[in-house]
RNA sequence: GGGCGAAUAGCUCAGCUGGUAGAGCACCUCCCUUACAAGGAGGGGGUCACAGGUUCGAGCCCUGUUUCGCCCA
């Protein structure tokens, strides 16, 4: 009994994508389509979702990633897994606290001016409004996760794991607190870690200023691209073994600007060739300076404040000074005291904020840290002994590469909204970590503990993911069945910002990798080939691509292009063909539903025994299940897309259904059982026009996902392919000899072969309705001698003709002399071939049996041809009475 | 600077362990044939980036070069 009213009667006769789009989505939700149990009984199929910004909106990224992951979630549920797509959002700290900075600009206020409390109610307001308008995005391109299972980085079950990881991880001592350089942003007020830094090549300016001697000596020359940090600099380096600045190691030099003495060190970090070979050494400033001052025992000083102003370390006229502007008087008194030896342009890398692309500043603050080497190291075992794999597998180097060269993980953040840390401290600063508010300090015992302001990095709650969203850390039968989960599909430039992280968290605190298997579907790019982005305005919007074309051919537009392990140029056009196809699918089926009205009665009917067309279509029908469910496995999801097409529209659509126009009205079986599966083919990526046809179409089950995937077993059918193929070959054949241009096809019914064998005769006499069909001929001959007035061609051994006016004679034998050419010098090739000593010692018999019957046959079809030439030229002379070619 | 990927028809791309270069779109010709003109039939089009090498034989294997893209420093 149907649960739903199921589709509307009688079938449209155009395909129109809005209307049904809705209706089957509602439905689908309704009757929770998507949801699934635990369920030890059957496979799991678990796949937890990247978890989509509150602000976010959708993109051609979740176009392909997400798309990926609702075809193969419905593909492994038809499969018979309990399959499951596990949703939630992430709080963004610093992208939603954009957002809504800038709400409050408008009104003329600032963060300040609310205060952290009132800031995040209002951030919380927000995010009740507008945070699910991705969601419903993702409604209308069709994806199906597990809505009742939606999950939220700030609900109260995933904060508190939250808190329980970073309190374990401080009693373990894997979370410390620290005074180090660390990443500042700027404009975001906060800090950064190395994954959230973006190197972008910048146009500048490289220094090179003069350090005098402190005993009124030339000094040296220092090269540097930051002038206005020479307030804090802590040394000159140069490299051990550079011979020209040997005998200045030990010595002073005077620090320009404010002159004080700093000493010339010997570092082999020093690179000989940049610059003139000598460094200034920076530590409150530079992450490399900091290691180096460091081996020598420097001190660091800031000189940029948190403002990226200038502090009042520094000379008075440069207090206070944008870091930009103070570079720029740096300069400038430099050159007036005639320290600037010279400037030269220089590419430089600048690290910058990967949400607002401000310029971030290294600076020396007091953060909290995570020692990420006791957590990498599982995680590397982890890939290596293969319990998680990476595809394309070129992606495990990179994800091992980073694990092995890991630095420690600035956790807090200065980000009003997020997860506040679990920690209190005293008046005296000591530090409590704990769930809830101490009584009392625990190192000085003085009451009145204040809870940090940091909120922890947005990724330190992602990387609890996979188990936080199955209920961690309670133990629940989720986690228990659904853990490790079977499959992550992310963009490859979160490998360490994310999913390196998820590995380490995992491993740590369930014991288990959290996925199986990584994969990096291929990156959307524009029609030249370039990232998609923002600031290039080269941004596609799919939601604008489902209101042209729809969902159904959206998708299968987008997943059409995606080849395993290649990048994608996108090109619209594909969706558009994708339309077009939609539509021929419908139209093949209303052809079915229209000639064989028992088909719309809605219940299965029987199969009468098959025919020749029959055995065939299921023998393509077996091939083609075969095909996707090796580019399933593979991920080739193009692959997938195009094999189901090649197989709807030229196996289903040119030839099997042009037979079936001249079949008696019992014989639809088979037709109903082709179209059935050619729907659950393509079901996972085009799921709203295959579920309302199959809903027309005769079938058992509420839904086309109930009905299973399509079975290949027994239908493989080795004759009827072969019996096919020649029966295809011949109507090629005669097509082909018909196209020439002019002629009046129609008429033209009867069709002579010669040279036919009796096996080929009894085939095309058996099956004269296919050839009706196919090579519209009505009747074939087979007489002992030819017709005069004919064009012909080969088809293998058989010379296939169709008399015609001589006056088409003359046209057939140019194309002749070009295809004889054509076959002469692939004659002179293998000839070549043949004769060449080498060949024939050294490759296998095998080929050179298949190259010499290969020869034999060019031989004969030369000769046979030359003949027709000369038979065409009697005619053509008979005809026209114009002397003969020769040929 | 290091690593990875790509270069094949006008465009986007397939091409498995080496054995006669393929698809879709675009283009040209013919056809409004009652499932579909959002369609059908037929056709033209390639020095496989370049230079060497291995091999009887290279789009494929090796070396180098060029151009483009991505990641890391």
């Amino acid at each position: 009994m149907a649960k739903h009213d199921g589709p509307a009667a009688p079938i449209a006769d155009k395909y129109d994508p809005a209307a049904l789009e809705a209706r089957w989505y509602a439905i689908w939700e309704a009757e929770g389509a998507f949801h699934a149990e635990p369920d030890p009984a059957k496979p799991p199929f678990v796949i937890p979702m990247p978890p989509p910004n509150i602000t976010g909106r959708a993109h051609m990224g979740h176009g392909s990633t997400y798309t990926v992951m609702d075809v193969l979630t419905r593909y492994h549920r038809m499969r018979g897994y309990n399959a499951v797509w596990l949703p939630g959002q992430d709080h963004a700290a610093i992208a939603t606290q954009n957002v809504i900075e800038k709400e409050l600009a408008k009104e003329g206020l600032t963060r300040y001016d609310l205060g952290p409390e009132k800031f995040r109610e209002r951030a919380e307001r927000w995010r009740e409004t507008y945070g699910h308008i991705i969601y419903e995005q993702f409604r209308a391109l069709g994806f199906g996760p597990d809505w009742q299972r939606d999950r939220y980085t700030m609900d109260a079950g995933l904060s508190r794991a939250v808190s329980k990881v970073f309190i374990d991880l401080y009693r373990e001592g894997l979370i410390y607190r620290g005074l180090r350089l660390v990443n500042w942003c700027p404009h975001c007020q906060s800090t950064l870690s190395d994954s959230e830094v973006e190197r972008e090549d910048a146009q500048g300016l490289l220094y090179f200023v003069r350090y005098a001697g402190e005993d009124g000596s030339d000094g040296i020359v220092v090269a540097t691209t930051r002038p206005e940090t020479i307030f804090a600099d802590a040394a000159v380096a140069v490299h051990p073994d550079d011979a020209r600045y040997a005998r200045l190691v030990g010595k002073k030099v005077m620090r320009p600007l404010s002159r004080v003495p700093i000493p010339v060190i010997a570092d082999a970090a020093v690179e000989t060739d940049f610059g003139t070979g000598a460094l200034k050494i920076t530590p409150g400033h530079d992450q490399t300076d900091a290691e180096i001052g460091e081996r020598h025992q420097l001190p660091a000083v800031s000189v940029i404040g948190f403002d990226a102003k200038m502090t009042d370390a520094v000379e008075p006229q440069f207090v206070g000074l944008d870091r930009f502007a103070a570079r720029e008087l740096a300069v400038a008194t430099l050159r007036e005291r005639g320290l600037l030896v010279r400037e030269e342009p220089h590419v430089i890398a600048v690290g910058t904020c990967y949400r607002c692309d401000t310029i971030v500043e290294p600076l020396l603050s007091l953060q909290w840290f995570v020692k990420m080497k006791t957590l990498a190291e599982p995680a590397l075992n982890a890939s290596r002994s293969g319990e998680v794999r990476f595809v394309p597998t070129r992606y495990t180097r990179i994800y091992e590469g980073w694990l092995e060269r890991i630095r420690d993980w600035c956790i807090s953040r200065q980000i009003w909204l997020g997860h506040r840390l679990p920690v209190w401290y005293c008046p005296d600063d000591h530090v409590n970590v704990a769930e809830a508010k101490p009584a009392a300090c625990a190192t000085c015992g003085k009451p009145a503990l204040t809870q940090s302001d940091d909120t922890l990095d947005t990724w330190f709650s992602s990387a609890l993911w996979p188990f936080s969203i199955l209920g961690w850390p309670e133990d629940t039968e989720e986690l228990r069945v659904w853990y490790p989960t079977q499959l992550l599909i992310t963009a490859r430039e979160i490998i360490f910002l994310w999913v390196a992280r998820m590995v380490m968290m995992g491993l740590h605190f369930i014991g288990r990798v959290p996925f199986g298997e990584v994969f990096f579907p291929p990156l959307i790019m524009d029609e030249q080939g370039r990232k998609m982005s923002k600031s290039l305005g080269n941004s596609l919007d799919p939601m604008e691509l489902v209101e042209r074309f729809g969902a159904d051919a959206t998708r299968f537009g987008i997943v059409g292009q995606m080849h395993a392990g290649q990048d994608v140029r996108f090109s619209v056009d594909r969706c558009e063909d994708a339309r077009k196809f939609g539509n021929k699918i419908w139209q093949a089926a209303r052809f079915a539903l229209i000639t064989f009205p028992e088909l719309g009665e809605g219940r299965p009917i029987e199969e009468a025994s098959p025919d020749l067309a029959d055995r065939w279509i299921l023998d393509a029908l077996a091939q083609t299940v075969a095909r996707v469910e090796k580019a399933a496995t593979e991920y080739d999801f193009s692959e997938w897309a195009q094999t189901a097409y090649a197989f709807i529209k030229n196996q289903l659509c040119d030839v099997y259904i042009e037979i079936a126009k001249d079949r008696a009205p019992s014989r639809a079986g088979v037709l109903a059982r082709t179209l059935g599966a050619a729907m659950q083919l393509l079901h996972p990526i085009m799921p709203f026009l295959t579920e309302e046809l199959w809903q027309h179409l005769p079938h058992e089950g509420d839904r086309i996902e109930a009905a299973g995937w399509p079975t290949s077993a027994g239908m493989l059918d080795p004759i009827a392919r072969d019996e096919m193929s020649t029966l295809l070959a011949f109507g090629e054949t005669v097509r082909k000899l018909r196209a020439m241009p002019q002629l009046p096809y129609r008429e033209l019914r009867d069709v002579t072969v010669v040279g036919a064998d009796a096996p080929l005769l009894a085939l095309l006499r058996r099956e004269a309705t296919i050839v009706r069909t196919i090579a519209r001929a009505e009747h074939v001959h087979a007489p002992d001698g030819k017709p005069q007035a004919s064009l012909s061609m080969r088809m293998g051994d058989v010379e296939v003709l169709l008399p015609v006016d001589a006056s088409f004679v003359e046209r057939e034998r140019a194309l002749l002399r070009k295809e004889l050419e054509k076959a002469q010098t692939e004659v002179e090739t293998l000839e070549h071939k043949l004769g060449s000593s080498g060949f024939r010692e050294k490759a296998p018999p095998a080929v050179v049996e298949k190259e010499e019957a290969r020869l034999a046959q060019l031989r004969a079809t030369l000769a046979k041809g030359a003949e027709r030439l000369t038979s065409l030229g009697a005619i053509s002379e008979a005809t026209f009475q114009s002397p003969p070619t020769k040929g």
